[in-house]
DNA sequence: TCATCGTATAATCATTTGATTAAAAATGAA
DNA sequence: TTCATTTTTAATCAAATGATTATACGATGA
Protein backbone atom coordinates (compact mmCIF):
# COMPACT_ATOMS: atom_id res chain seq x y z
CA UNK A 1 0.00 0.00 0.00
CA UNK A 2 2.29 2.24 1.07
CA UNK A 3 4.94 3.13 -1.55
CA UNK A 4 8.73 0.78 -1.03
CA UNK A 5 10.58 4.31 -0.81
CA UNK A 6 8.54 6.36 1.50
CA UNK A 7 10.69 7.36 4.45
CA UNK A 8 9.88 7.43 8.14
CA UNK A 9 8.90 10.83 7.88
CA UNK A 10 6.80 10.81 5.09
CA UNK A 11 8.93 12.55 2.45
CA UNK A 12 9.77 10.72 -0.55
CA UNK A 13 13.35 9.59 -1.31
CA UNK A 14 12.41 10.47 -5.31
CA UNK A 15 11.77 14.05 -4.39
CA UNK A 16 15.41 14.72 -3.82
CA UNK A 17 17.02 11.87 -6.05
CA UNK A 18 16.52 14.25 -9.22
CA UNK A 19 18.96 11.27 -11.31
CA UNK A 20 16.58 8.54 -11.13
CA UNK A 21 15.59 7.24 -14.21
CA UNK A 22 13.79 9.30 -16.83
CA UNK A 23 10.94 6.64 -16.82
CA UNK A 24 9.95 6.50 -13.06
CA UNK A 25 6.52 7.70 -12.56
CA UNK A 26 7.04 9.66 -9.27
CA UNK A 27 9.83 11.80 -11.63
CA UNK A 28 7.62 12.12 -14.86
CA UNK A 29 5.00 13.52 -12.40
CA UNK A 30 7.46 15.95 -10.52
CA UNK A 31 8.70 17.16 -14.38
CA UNK A 32 5.21 17.55 -15.36
CA UNK A 33 4.29 18.85 -11.84
CA UNK A 34 6.98 21.44 -12.24
CA UNK A 35 6.19 22.75 -15.73
CA UNK A 36 2.73 22.85 -14.85
CA UNK A 37 2.39 24.91 -11.54
CA UNK A 38 5.06 27.43 -13.00
CA UNK A 39 3.03 28.09 -15.62
CA UNK A 40 -0.77 28.10 -14.37
CA UNK A 41 -0.26 28.29 -10.13
CA UNK A 42 -1.10 25.48 -7.77
CA UNK A 43 -4.80 25.93 -7.99
CA UNK A 44 -4.69 26.54 -11.98
CA UNK A 45 -2.97 23.49 -12.39
CA UNK A 46 -5.43 19.84 -11.75
CA UNK A 47 -3.78 16.71 -11.06
CA UNK A 48 -5.68 15.26 -13.52
CA UNK A 49 -3.19 17.52 -16.31
CA UNK A 50 -0.62 16.84 -13.65
CA UNK A 51 -1.66 13.17 -14.59
CA UNK A 52 -1.85 13.37 -18.31
CA UNK A 53 1.41 15.25 -18.93
CA UNK A 54 3.25 12.72 -16.91
CA UNK A 55 1.71 10.11 -19.47
CA UNK A 56 0.42 8.47 -15.13
CA UNK A 57 -2.45 8.09 -13.64
CA UNK A 58 -4.15 10.42 -10.57
CA UNK A 59 -3.99 7.52 -8.24
CA UNK A 60 -0.06 8.12 -8.64
CA UNK A 61 0.21 11.79 -7.13
CA UNK A 62 -1.70 10.35 -4.32
CA UNK A 63 0.67 7.17 -4.10
CA UNK A 64 4.17 8.60 -4.02
CA UNK A 65 3.24 12.21 -2.56
CA UNK A 66 0.23 11.75 -0.57
CA UNK A 67 -1.49 14.81 -2.41
CA UNK A 68 -1.66 16.91 -4.85
CA UNK A 69 0.42 19.72 -2.06
CA UNK A 70 3.09 16.49 -1.40
CA UNK A 71 3.91 16.70 -4.99
CA UNK A 72 4.30 20.18 -4.88
CA UNK A 73 6.35 20.83 -2.11
CA UNK A 74 8.55 17.72 -3.36
CA UNK A 75 8.53 19.82 -6.37
CA UNK A 76 9.83 22.98 -4.67
CA UNK A 77 12.46 20.75 -2.65
CA UNK A 78 14.16 19.23 -6.20
CA UNK A 79 13.63 23.53 -7.63
CA UNK A 80 15.56 24.09 -4.54
CA UNK A 81 18.54 21.50 -5.20
CA UNK A 82 18.39 22.23 -8.64
CA UNK A 83 18.95 26.12 -7.98
CA UNK A 84 21.88 25.07 -5.91
CA UNK A 85 23.32 23.30 -8.46
CA UNK A 86 22.95 25.68 -11.25
CA UNK A 87 24.19 28.34 -9.12
CA UNK A 88 26.85 26.46 -7.53
CA UNK A 89 26.18 26.78 -4.03
CA UNK A 90 25.98 22.91 -3.48
CA UNK A 91 28.94 21.83 -2.72
CA UNK A 92 29.82 21.17 0.98
CA UNK A 93 32.75 24.63 1.36
CA UNK A 94 30.49 27.73 0.93
CA UNK A 95 31.77 29.58 -2.39
CA UNK A 96 34.96 31.13 -1.90
CA UNK A 97 35.11 34.68 -0.22
CA UNK A 98 36.69 37.63 -2.27
CA UNK A 99 39.72 39.34 -0.98
CA UNK A 100 39.71 42.46 -2.71
CA UNK A 101 37.09 44.69 -5.59
CA UNK A 102 38.49 43.35 -8.84
CA UNK A 103 38.06 39.80 -7.31
CA UNK A 104 34.49 40.49 -6.39
CA UNK A 105 34.04 41.75 -9.06
CA UNK A 106 34.74 38.88 -10.99
CA UNK A 107 32.98 36.78 -8.90
CA UNK A 108 29.86 38.61 -9.10
CA UNK A 109 30.02 39.02 -13.20
CA UNK A 110 30.67 35.27 -13.59
CA UNK A 111 27.34 34.49 -11.07
CA UNK A 112 25.10 37.18 -13.12
CA UNK A 113 26.32 35.65 -16.32
CA UNK A 114 25.57 32.52 -15.07
CA UNK A 115 22.02 33.45 -13.86
CA UNK A 116 21.38 35.18 -16.99
CA UNK A 117 22.02 32.83 -19.47
CA UNK A 118 20.38 30.36 -17.45
CA UNK A 119 17.00 32.07 -17.22
CA UNK A 120 17.60 33.16 -20.81
CA UNK A 121 18.25 29.90 -22.34
CA UNK A 122 17.57 26.92 -19.90
CA UNK A 123 13.72 25.62 -20.14
CA UNK A 124 14.40 24.14 -17.35
CA UNK A 125 15.11 27.22 -15.36
CA UNK A 126 12.74 29.15 -16.98
CA UNK A 127 9.99 26.28 -16.00
CA UNK A 128 11.20 26.96 -11.88
CA UNK A 129 11.79 30.46 -11.96
CA UNK A 130 7.74 31.26 -12.13
CA UNK A 131 6.96 29.04 -9.49
CA UNK A 132 9.75 30.38 -7.15
CA UNK A 133 8.40 34.22 -8.04
CA UNK A 134 4.54 33.08 -7.20
CA UNK A 135 6.12 31.88 -3.80
CA UNK A 136 7.79 35.17 -3.27
CA UNK A 137 5.24 37.55 -4.10
CA UNK A 138 2.52 35.32 -2.42
CA UNK A 139 4.16 32.90 -0.43
CA UNK A 140 2.85 29.29 0.66
CA UNK A 141 4.38 26.41 2.82
CA UNK A 142 7.05 25.76 -0.26
CA UNK A 143 8.22 29.60 0.33
CA UNK A 144 10.36 28.47 3.38
CA UNK A 145 11.90 25.06 1.46
CA UNK A 146 13.09 27.71 -1.21
CA UNK A 147 14.04 30.79 0.74
CA UNK A 148 15.57 28.58 3.53
CA UNK A 149 17.15 26.25 1.12
CA UNK A 150 18.49 29.00 -1.69
CA UNK A 151 17.23 31.71 -1.80
CA UNK A 152 18.71 33.46 1.19
CA UNK A 153 22.21 31.56 0.42
CA UNK A 154 22.53 33.07 -2.84
CA UNK A 155 21.23 37.05 -1.27
CA UNK A 156 23.53 36.32 1.08
CA UNK A 157 26.56 35.56 -0.93
CA UNK A 158 25.85 38.40 -3.41
CA UNK A 159 25.49 40.91 -0.44
CA UNK A 160 28.98 39.67 0.54
CA UNK A 161 30.74 40.42 -2.39
CA UNK A 162 28.73 43.93 -3.13
CA UNK A 163 29.84 44.84 0.37
CA UNK A 164 33.41 44.26 -0.67
CA UNK A 165 33.01 46.14 -4.16
CA UNK A 166 30.93 48.86 -2.34
CA UNK A 167 33.65 49.16 0.96
CA UNK A 168 30.90 48.50 3.04
CA UNK A 169 29.59 45.94 6.21
CA UNK A 170 27.59 43.10 4.21
CA UNK A 171 24.98 43.87 7.55
CA UNK A 172 23.91 47.58 6.34
CA UNK A 173 20.53 47.77 4.76
CA UNK A 174 21.85 49.63 2.18
CA UNK A 175 24.09 47.01 0.42
CA UNK A 176 21.84 44.20 1.51
CA UNK A 177 19.24 46.33 -0.80
CA UNK A 178 21.67 46.61 -3.61
CA UNK A 179 22.28 42.51 -3.57
CA UNK A 180 18.23 42.54 -3.76
CA UNK A 181 18.32 45.39 -6.53
CA UNK A 182 20.75 43.10 -8.96
CA UNK A 183 18.38 39.92 -8.19
CA UNK A 184 15.31 41.81 -9.39
CA UNK A 185 17.18 42.96 -12.56
CA UNK A 186 18.31 39.76 -13.41
CA UNK A 187 14.39 38.18 -12.39
CA UNK A 188 12.42 41.05 -13.80
CA UNK A 189 14.48 40.02 -17.97
CA UNK A 190 12.40 36.39 -17.23
CA UNK A 191 9.50 37.70 -15.53
CA UNK A 192 8.44 40.65 -17.91
CA UNK A 193 10.00 38.73 -21.32
CA UNK A 194 6.73 39.33 -22.47
CA UNK A 195 6.27 42.95 -22.71
CA UNK A 196 10.24 43.41 -22.80
CA UNK A 197 9.96 41.28 -26.53
CA UNK A 198 6.87 43.42 -27.62
CA UNK A 199 8.92 46.40 -26.76
CA UNK A 200 11.57 44.82 -29.00
CA UNK A 201 10.11 44.20 -31.56
CA UNK A 202 10.46 40.86 -31.05
CA UNK A 203 9.01 37.07 -31.01
CA UNK A 204 9.41 34.30 -29.24
CA UNK A 205 12.84 33.84 -27.98
CA UNK A 206 15.94 36.20 -26.85
CA UNK A 207 18.19 36.78 -29.74
CA UNK A 208 21.61 35.76 -28.37
CA UNK A 209 22.77 39.07 -29.28
CA UNK A 210 19.73 40.66 -26.88
CA UNK A 211 21.06 38.30 -23.68
CA UNK A 212 24.60 39.88 -24.18
CA UNK A 213 23.06 43.36 -23.87
CA UNK A 214 21.03 42.28 -20.48
CA UNK A 215 24.18 40.76 -19.36
CA UNK A 216 25.98 44.26 -20.04
CA UNK A 217 23.73 46.06 -18.44
CA UNK A 218 23.26 44.46 -15.11
CA UNK A 219 27.04 44.34 -15.13
CA UNK A 220 27.54 48.05 -15.97
CA UNK A 221 25.54 48.50 -12.68
CA UNK A 222 28.25 46.11 -11.02
CA UNK A 223 30.79 48.00 -12.05
CA UNK A 224 28.34 51.60 -11.18
CA UNK A 225 28.23 50.63 -7.52
CA UNK A 226 31.89 50.74 -7.18
CA UNK A 227 31.50 54.22 -7.29
CA UNK A 228 28.87 54.96 -5.09
CA UNK A 229 29.50 57.30 -2.41
CA UNK A 230 28.86 56.13 0.94
CA UNK A 231 26.39 58.47 2.71
CA UNK B 1 -32.78 41.86 -17.39
CA UNK B 2 -29.86 43.93 -19.11
CA UNK B 3 -28.36 46.33 -16.80
CA UNK B 4 -29.07 49.80 -17.31
CA UNK B 5 -25.45 51.05 -18.38
CA UNK B 6 -24.11 48.20 -20.21
CA UNK B 7 -23.38 49.63 -23.66
CA UNK B 8 -23.36 48.22 -27.32
CA UNK B 9 -20.16 47.39 -27.08
CA UNK B 10 -20.73 44.70 -24.42
CA UNK B 11 -18.80 46.55 -22.06
CA UNK B 12 -19.61 47.99 -18.82
CA UNK B 13 -19.77 52.02 -18.40
CA UNK B 14 -19.24 51.66 -14.68
CA UNK B 15 -16.13 49.93 -15.29
CA UNK B 16 -14.52 52.81 -16.19
CA UNK B 17 -15.48 55.04 -13.97
CA UNK B 18 -13.90 54.25 -10.93
CA UNK B 19 -15.50 57.41 -9.34
CA UNK B 20 -18.94 56.28 -8.82
CA UNK B 21 -20.52 56.24 -5.32
CA UNK B 22 -18.63 53.44 -3.38
CA UNK B 23 -21.89 51.55 -2.09
CA UNK B 24 -22.49 50.50 -5.99
CA UNK B 25 -22.62 47.01 -6.37
CA UNK B 26 -20.18 46.92 -9.63
CA UNK B 27 -17.78 49.17 -7.82
CA UNK B 28 -17.48 47.01 -4.94
CA UNK B 29 -17.41 43.67 -6.82
CA UNK B 30 -14.54 45.45 -8.78
CA UNK B 31 -12.54 46.46 -5.62
CA UNK B 32 -12.88 42.92 -4.28
CA UNK B 33 -12.27 41.11 -7.22
CA UNK B 34 -8.79 42.94 -7.72
CA UNK B 35 -7.79 42.47 -4.34
CA UNK B 36 -8.70 38.90 -4.81
CA UNK B 37 -7.48 37.92 -7.95
CA UNK B 38 -3.82 39.55 -7.18
CA UNK B 39 -3.86 38.26 -4.25
CA UNK B 40 -4.77 34.27 -5.07
CA UNK B 41 -4.81 34.61 -9.27
CA UNK B 42 -7.57 34.16 -11.78
CA UNK B 43 -8.61 30.67 -10.97
CA UNK B 44 -7.71 30.64 -7.77
CA UNK B 45 -10.03 33.16 -6.43
CA UNK B 46 -14.11 32.01 -6.90
CA UNK B 47 -17.35 33.94 -7.92
CA UNK B 48 -18.12 33.36 -4.40
CA UNK B 49 -15.42 34.58 -2.64
CA UNK B 50 -15.25 37.73 -4.40
CA UNK B 51 -19.55 38.25 -3.93
CA UNK B 52 -18.63 37.85 -0.11
CA UNK B 53 -15.96 40.53 -0.03
CA UNK B 54 -17.87 42.30 -1.95
CA UNK B 55 -20.99 42.17 0.22
CA UNK B 56 -23.49 41.32 -2.56
CA UNK B 57 -24.00 37.77 -4.35
CA UNK B 58 -23.02 35.78 -7.27
CA UNK B 59 -25.75 36.88 -9.30
CA UNK B 60 -24.33 40.44 -9.61
CA UNK B 61 -21.52 39.50 -11.30
CA UNK B 62 -23.58 38.09 -13.86
CA UNK B 63 -25.48 41.16 -14.26
CA UNK B 64 -23.10 43.71 -14.29
CA UNK B 65 -20.00 41.71 -16.18
CA UNK B 66 -21.46 38.66 -18.01
CA UNK B 67 -19.71 36.49 -16.19
CA UNK B 68 -16.08 36.10 -13.80
CA UNK B 69 -13.80 36.41 -17.07
CA UNK B 70 -15.94 40.10 -17.60
CA UNK B 71 -15.12 40.90 -14.35
CA UNK B 72 -11.72 40.47 -14.75
CA UNK B 73 -11.53 42.24 -17.86
CA UNK B 74 -13.19 45.04 -16.49
CA UNK B 75 -10.75 45.02 -12.91
CA UNK B 76 -7.67 45.04 -15.74
CA UNK B 77 -9.11 48.15 -17.72
CA UNK B 78 -9.74 49.46 -14.80
CA UNK B 79 -6.10 49.14 -13.81
CA UNK B 80 -4.88 50.69 -16.33
CA UNK B 81 -6.26 53.58 -15.86
CA UNK B 82 -5.26 54.07 -12.35
CA UNK B 83 -1.88 53.04 -13.24
CA UNK B 84 -1.54 56.10 -15.62
CA UNK B 85 -3.71 58.22 -13.04
CA UNK B 86 -0.68 57.71 -10.58
CA UNK B 87 1.96 57.83 -12.49
CA UNK B 88 0.77 60.87 -14.67
CA UNK B 89 0.10 58.83 -17.93
CA UNK B 90 -3.32 60.15 -18.17
CA UNK B 91 -3.26 63.82 -19.47
CA UNK B 92 -4.34 64.66 -22.90
CA UNK B 93 -0.73 65.70 -23.68
CA UNK B 94 1.72 62.99 -23.28
CA UNK B 95 4.60 63.54 -20.64
CA UNK B 96 6.99 66.29 -21.49
CA UNK B 97 9.72 65.49 -22.82
CA UNK B 98 13.46 66.47 -21.68
CA UNK B 99 16.12 68.32 -23.38
CA UNK B 100 19.09 67.72 -21.67
CA UNK B 101 20.45 65.19 -19.30
CA UNK B 102 20.24 66.95 -15.94
CA UNK B 103 16.05 67.70 -17.39
CA UNK B 104 15.73 64.03 -18.03
CA UNK B 105 17.38 62.91 -14.79
CA UNK B 106 15.28 65.12 -12.80
CA UNK B 107 12.03 63.88 -14.63
CA UNK B 108 13.81 60.20 -14.40
CA UNK B 109 13.89 60.88 -10.82
CA UNK B 110 10.78 62.28 -10.02
CA UNK B 111 9.26 59.11 -11.73
CA UNK B 112 10.98 56.80 -9.83
CA UNK B 113 10.19 58.03 -6.23
CA UNK B 114 6.92 58.09 -7.19
CA UNK B 115 6.82 54.64 -8.06
CA UNK B 116 8.20 53.47 -5.14
CA UNK B 117 6.43 54.98 -3.18
CA UNK B 118 3.25 53.92 -4.64
CA UNK B 119 4.16 50.37 -4.54
CA UNK B 120 5.87 50.74 -0.92
CA UNK B 121 2.81 52.66 0.40
CA UNK B 122 -0.22 52.99 -1.15
CA UNK B 123 -2.36 49.27 -0.65
CA UNK B 124 -4.19 49.88 -3.69
CA UNK B 125 -0.98 49.99 -5.63
CA UNK B 126 0.32 47.19 -4.31
CA UNK B 127 -3.11 45.34 -4.58
CA UNK B 128 -2.89 45.39 -8.46
CA UNK B 129 0.60 44.65 -8.83
CA UNK B 130 0.30 41.31 -8.50
CA UNK B 131 -2.13 41.03 -10.42
CA UNK B 132 -0.02 42.64 -13.72
CA UNK B 133 2.82 40.70 -12.39
CA UNK B 134 1.01 37.85 -13.12
CA UNK B 135 -0.19 39.09 -16.68
CA UNK B 136 3.41 39.83 -17.79
CA UNK B 137 4.56 36.46 -16.86
CA UNK B 138 1.77 34.84 -18.03
CA UNK B 139 -0.95 36.32 -20.33
CA UNK B 140 -4.04 35.93 -20.75
CA UNK B 141 -6.61 38.70 -22.74
CA UNK B 142 -6.01 41.30 -20.24
CA UNK B 143 -1.85 41.29 -20.86
CA UNK B 144 -3.16 43.25 -23.93
CA UNK B 145 -5.34 45.98 -21.90
CA UNK B 146 -2.67 46.72 -19.18
CA UNK B 147 0.33 46.51 -21.60
CA UNK B 148 -1.52 48.81 -24.69
CA UNK B 149 -2.75 51.23 -22.22
CA UNK B 150 -0.15 51.24 -19.53
CA UNK B 151 3.07 49.48 -19.34
CA UNK B 152 4.29 50.48 -22.80
CA UNK B 153 3.67 54.28 -22.62
CA UNK B 154 5.33 54.08 -19.37
CA UNK B 155 8.49 52.11 -21.11
CA UNK B 156 8.65 54.33 -23.60
CA UNK B 157 8.54 57.63 -21.58
CA UNK B 158 11.17 55.83 -19.60
CA UNK B 159 13.06 55.39 -22.65
CA UNK B 160 13.14 57.49 -23.86
CA UNK B 161 14.11 59.73 -20.91
CA UNK B 162 17.16 57.35 -20.74
CA UNK B 163 18.20 57.86 -24.31
CA UNK B 164 18.43 61.29 -23.22
CA UNK B 165 20.77 60.76 -20.05
CA UNK B 166 22.81 58.06 -22.15
CA UNK B 167 22.92 60.60 -25.46
CA UNK B 168 21.87 57.40 -27.52
CA UNK B 169 18.79 56.50 -29.78
CA UNK B 170 15.79 55.66 -28.14
CA UNK B 171 15.45 52.95 -30.74
CA UNK B 172 18.50 51.15 -29.65
CA UNK B 173 18.09 47.82 -27.74
CA UNK B 174 20.78 48.75 -24.86
CA UNK B 175 18.74 51.62 -24.28
CA UNK B 176 15.14 49.98 -24.34
CA UNK B 177 16.80 47.46 -22.15
CA UNK B 178 18.31 50.01 -19.34
CA UNK B 179 14.35 51.09 -18.89
CA UNK B 180 13.67 47.31 -18.33
CA UNK B 181 15.95 47.14 -16.11
CA UNK B 182 14.95 49.97 -14.08
CA UNK B 183 11.40 48.97 -14.21
CA UNK B 184 12.37 45.31 -12.92
CA UNK B 185 14.16 47.06 -9.81
CA UNK B 186 11.62 48.51 -8.75
CA UNK B 187 9.13 46.20 -9.20
CA UNK B 188 11.07 43.21 -7.78
CA UNK B 189 11.03 45.56 -4.79
CA UNK B 190 7.27 44.56 -4.51
CA UNK B 191 7.36 41.28 -5.82
CA UNK B 192 9.95 39.83 -3.64
CA UNK B 193 9.26 42.26 -0.45
CA UNK B 194 9.10 39.10 1.59
CA UNK B 195 12.44 37.80 1.32
CA UNK B 196 13.87 41.34 1.00
CA UNK B 197 12.07 41.70 4.89
CA UNK B 198 13.64 38.55 6.19
CA UNK B 199 16.75 39.38 5.09
CA UNK B 200 16.80 43.04 6.09
CA UNK B 201 15.35 40.99 9.53
CA UNK B 202 12.03 42.67 9.68
CA UNK B 203 8.38 41.93 9.55
CA UNK B 204 5.03 43.37 8.20
CA UNK B 205 6.28 46.38 6.23
CA UNK B 206 8.90 48.27 5.37
CA UNK B 207 10.09 51.16 7.09
CA UNK B 208 10.43 54.52 6.06
CA UNK B 209 14.13 54.42 5.80
CA UNK B 210 14.20 51.46 4.05
CA UNK B 211 12.12 53.20 1.28
CA UNK B 212 14.44 55.70 1.26
CA UNK B 213 17.26 53.83 1.01
CA UNK B 214 15.63 51.78 -2.16
CA UNK B 215 14.95 55.26 -3.92
CA UNK B 216 18.55 56.14 -3.34
CA UNK B 217 19.50 52.98 -4.84
CA UNK B 218 17.16 52.91 -7.74
CA UNK B 219 18.15 56.55 -8.60
CA UNK B 220 21.88 56.05 -8.35
CA UNK B 221 21.60 53.23 -10.92
CA UNK B 222 20.21 55.88 -13.16
CA UNK B 223 22.69 58.45 -12.31
CA UNK B 224 25.83 55.75 -13.65
CA UNK B 225 23.64 55.66 -16.96
CA UNK B 226 25.34 58.96 -17.27
CA UNK B 227 28.89 57.27 -17.52
CA UNK B 228 28.24 54.35 -19.69
CA UNK B 229 30.66 54.56 -22.15
CA UNK B 230 28.80 53.73 -25.46
CA UNK B 231 29.85 50.44 -26.82
C1' DT C 1 -51.99 52.70 -4.14
C1' DC C 2 -50.43 50.36 -7.67
C1' DA C 3 -47.63 49.13 -11.62
C1' DT C 4 -43.20 49.01 -13.71
C1' DC C 5 -38.64 48.36 -14.15
C1' DG C 6 -33.99 47.97 -12.46
C1' DT C 7 -31.57 45.39 -8.98
C1' DA C 8 -30.58 41.78 -5.57
C1' DT C 9 -31.00 37.23 -3.73
C1' DA C 10 -31.29 32.24 -2.78
C1' DA C 11 -31.86 27.94 -4.86
C1' DT C 12 -30.53 24.91 -8.35
C1' DC C 13 -27.72 22.74 -12.26
C1' DA C 14 -24.08 20.67 -14.70
C1' DT C 15 -19.05 20.31 -14.45
C1' DT C 16 -14.88 20.01 -12.50
C1' DT C 17 -11.82 18.81 -8.94
C1' DG C 18 -9.02 16.31 -5.34
C1' DA C 19 -9.27 12.24 -3.22
C1' DT C 20 -10.32 7.38 -2.56
C1' DT C 21 -11.01 2.60 -3.63
C1' DA C 22 -10.93 -1.86 -5.39
C1' DA C 23 -9.22 -4.43 -8.85
C1' DA C 24 -5.79 -5.35 -12.37
C1' DA C 25 -1.13 -5.56 -13.84
C1' DA C 26 3.68 -5.87 -13.21
C1' DT C 27 7.59 -7.33 -10.56
C1' DG C 28 10.46 -10.30 -8.18
C1' DA C 29 11.69 -13.92 -4.86
C1' DA C 30 11.33 -18.77 -3.69
C1' DT D 1 5.79 -21.69 -12.01
C1' DT D 2 3.78 -19.86 -7.81
C1' DC D 3 2.77 -16.48 -4.83
C1' DA D 4 3.36 -12.26 -2.34
C1' DT D 5 4.37 -7.53 -2.91
C1' DT D 6 4.64 -3.29 -5.34
C1' DT D 7 2.75 -0.36 -8.78
C1' DT D 8 -0.77 1.17 -12.07
C1' DT D 9 -5.32 1.84 -13.49
C1' DA D 10 -10.28 2.99 -14.07
C1' DA D 11 -14.29 3.90 -11.54
C1' DT D 12 -16.46 6.34 -8.02
C1' DC D 13 -17.38 9.97 -4.33
C1' DA D 14 -18.16 14.18 -2.08
C1' DA D 15 -17.19 18.89 -2.29
C1' DA D 16 -16.59 23.05 -4.80
C1' DT D 17 -17.31 25.96 -8.70
C1' DG D 18 -19.25 28.98 -12.54
C1' DA D 19 -23.39 29.78 -14.33
C1' DT D 20 -28.38 30.18 -14.50
C1' DT D 21 -33.08 30.92 -13.01
C1' DA D 22 -37.09 32.20 -10.78
C1' DT D 23 -38.38 35.03 -7.33
C1' DA D 24 -38.25 38.89 -4.15
C1' DC D 25 -37.14 43.56 -3.24
C1' DG D 26 -37.25 48.52 -3.85
C1' DA D 27 -37.39 52.83 -5.99
C1' DT D 28 -39.93 55.84 -9.13
C1' DG D 29 -43.80 57.74 -11.37
C1' DA D 30 -48.65 57.47 -12.77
Amino acid sequence: MQPRHRNALGEIAVANEPDRAEDETAHKLMLAGMELFGQYGFKGTTTRMIAEAADSNIGSIAYYFDNKTGLYHAIARHIAQRMRDVFGFNDERPPTEASDRDQALAQLELIVRRMVRQFAQAPEARRWLMLVIREQANPSEAFDILYEETFERVHVHLTRLIAVVMDRSPDEHRVIIEAHTIMGQIVFFLVGRFPLLRRLGLEGEFPPEVVDTVEQVVISHLHALAFTTKG
